[in-house]
DNA sequence: GCCGGTAAATAGCCATAGCTATAAATCATA
DNA sequence: TATGATTTATAGCTATGGCTATTTACCGGC
């Protein structure tokens, strides 16, 4: 057994880090979605944001309320999702994170396609510290060429 | 621009896979923290699994219904908390994806106890082939003696 | 300018995961 | 053995995140 004493109490607290995130998780992705809309198609509208998320149109409606209260995101009806400065800034720090993560499993050796299913699961939980453990790694692999 | 045409219906999939994890990632928490209890304790007490989880006592006896539903625990009352064998099997199985995604972030240079914060989201998102290329990994290390 | 079709919003349902407050069951002990 | 303390279960609330069915609003073409 190398670890875990496990203080009730820490270790109370991580589950809750981790219930924590996954509340910020949905958020991210939409956010996240948008913004690629935008990029895309010049613009975010509710169906097309349902049928990238792979849910109904109520549930994106719904999401994007929630967007709204956070204020994260604003809409026109009929005309629109746009984010918000916060969500803009939000949006471009997922998608790097994103990407970073992605780069990562890949370097590590996990498959491209498995690596894009896991990254976005994963990412949410990742941590500034170890996100930059990640770009640490991706800039030592980088500068020895290939994996070695 | 890397990658991404990004074939919307793929990408629906991504996300729902990722939801689809997070429907079993308590019952996943729940079950290594039953199994824990009975190796530290020689029994799992709601009250206990409640404490350790961070949740409020009828919290924990609701999940553990849940559990039960999916034949991964059964309980007497007043008398604890059982996994059945399928539950143990899950539990072990946790355990030791849990150990190995702290030890890899460890080796990629995150700190430990960072390793252990992240690691308790992140776990649940994991699949059978990014593990395997965590333990490759991990193997590697090992075998080099340290990092270089 | 009306009218049909599409897009979005609303209504109303389900399950999960949390909570507090309360009831019930068990245990321990006087 | 009865009683008080502890433990578990239950009731009933909130919010999230799904869904289908329906209504409402908009837009384009005739």
């Amino acid at each position: 057994m190398p670890d875990q004493p496990a203080h009730p109490k820490d270790q109370a607290d991580r589950f809750a880090r981790a219930r924590e995130s996954q509340s910020v998780a949905l958020l991210e992705d939409y956010v996240e979605m948008i913004g690629d809309l935008h990029a895309e198609l010049g613009e975010a509208r509710v169906a097309d944001i349902a049928e990238r998320m792979g849910v109904a149109q109520p549930t994106a409606t719904k999401a994007i309320s929630r967007l709204k209260r956070e204020d994260l995101a604003t809409s026109r009806p009929y005309r629109g999702v746009f984010l918000t400065e916060a969500g803009t800034l939000l949006a471009d720090r997922v998608r790097a994170r994103h990407r970073t993560v992605v780069a990562f499993l890949v370097a590590v050796g996990v498959p491209a396609d498995v690596a894009e299913l896991d990254a976005e699961g994963i990412e949410h939980h990742v941590s500034r510290q170890t996100l930059k453990a990640f770009e640490r790694y991706l800039a030592n692999v980088d500068a020895r060429g290939r994996r070695r």
